[in-house]
DNA sequence: ATATTTTCTTAACCTAGGTTATTGGAAAAG
DNA sequence: CTTTTCCAATAACCTAGGTTAAGAAAATAT
C-alpha cells in the first residue's frame, strides 16, 4: 500500500489537475506545496520539513489544485489518500485545521512584515533552508517588497 | 453533556481571551466568528448558517483568538470542545480543511473582485442574510473598496 | 410616527505592495 | 575553471485597496 521513494531536489510529485490520490509523508528533506494564479504566478502554499505530512486537501476523485515538489533531496513516503479517512487521528486533523486558521487571520489581519517575523519564528528551520523569494511566496508578497519591507524595518 | 440554547441577534457567544473549550452547532439561524486585529478592526473567519460547526481551531486549553456572535436570532447546540476528538467523524474535518485550503489561495492568488465572485456563488443564501460590510470584512477588504469593485465590474 | 443608529455609496487623497528593469553575486552545470 | 542560470537588492514608477469624510437610504428603537 505504502511506498518509499527517494526523489531529487526540483521533481514534481504531483501537478495540479492530476486525480488527486495521493498524501506525502516527509522522512528527510523538504517538499512545498503550491498553487499558480491565472498570470501562471507561483503562491506557496506550505513546506513540509521531516516529519510533516503534505497532501491536497480537496476531496480524493477531484483534480488537484496544488503541485507539491521537492526543495531539496528527499526520502517520501507515499500513502493513498483514503489512508485519511481511517488511520490519520484527529489530533493531526485538528493541528493542520489550526495553522490553516492562523493563517487565514494573519493573511486579512497582518501586513507583509509581520506576516514575515511570524513566520521566521514559527519555521526557523525552513527559513534558513529555502530562497527569500520562496518566503515571499508563502507570505503572499513578492520578493521585491520582501526586500523593502525588511529594509523599511532596519531603520 | 451537550446543551441547546436560544440567542438572540448581536449576542456573543465567546469572546477571545476566553478559555475555548466549546464548539456551536447551529440547529437555526446563523453565527460568525472574527477577530480584531492591532487597530481594534473585525476580521471575519466564517459564517455558520443552519446544519454548520463552528468554533475556534485553537487547542482546547489556550485561550480564543476568535470571538462568535449570533447575526440573526439563532438556536445553537453548545458541545464540549473534546467531542472533536472522539466522535467528530474525520469526513467534516477533512471537508473544513478543504474549505480553509481554497480561501488560503484565494487570499493570496486573487483579487478582491473574484473573492467577492466566489463567496456569492459558495454561498449564495449568506449573502443575501448579511449586510455588505459583513461580506466585505470576510474577503479582507473594506465596504468602500467592495462599492468600488463592484462598481468597476458594472461597466 | 419620529428619532436614532446602521448601512451603502461616492469622492478625494494616501500607502503598501506590485511591476519592470538593472546590477552584482552565488550556485549549478558544462 | 568558465559559462550559464538563479538569486537578492535597489530604484522608478504604477495600482489595488485603505482612509477619511459626508450624504442618502434602511433598519431599529422609542
Amino acid at each position: 500500500m505504502a511506498k518509499k521513494v527517494m526523489v531529487k531536489k526540483g521533481e514534481v510529485l504531483q501537478r495540479s489537475g492530476e486525480l488527486n490520490t495521493k498524501v506525502f509523508h516527509v522522512q528527510s528533506g523538504l517538499l512545498r506545496s503550491y498553487c499558480l494564479d491565472y498570470k501562471g504566478k507561483e503562491h506557496i502554499f506550505m513546506f513540509a520539513p521531516e516529519g510533516w505530512t503534505i497532501a491536497d486537501a480537496i476531496p480524493a476523485e477531484q483534480p488537484s489544485d496544488l503541485y507539491i515538489e521537492a526543495l531539496e533531496d528527499s526520502e517520501v513516503v507515499i500513502l493513498p489518500k483514503d489512508i485519511e479517512r481511517e488511520n490519520h487521528n484527529t489530533a493531526t486533523l485538528l493541528r493542520r485545521l489550526y495553522v490553516l486558521q492562523k493563517r487565514v487571520i494573519m493573511l486579512m489581519s497582518s501586513p507583509a512584515i509581520e506576516r514575515y517575523e511570524h513566520f521566521i519564528e514559527t519555521y526557523p528551520d525552513v527559513a534558513q533552508r529555502v530562497p527569500q523569494k520562496m518566503i515571499a511566496s508563502y507570505l503572499g508578497i513578492t520578493p521585491e517588497a520582501l526586500s523593502k519591507v525588511k529594509n523599511a524595518r532596519r531603520k
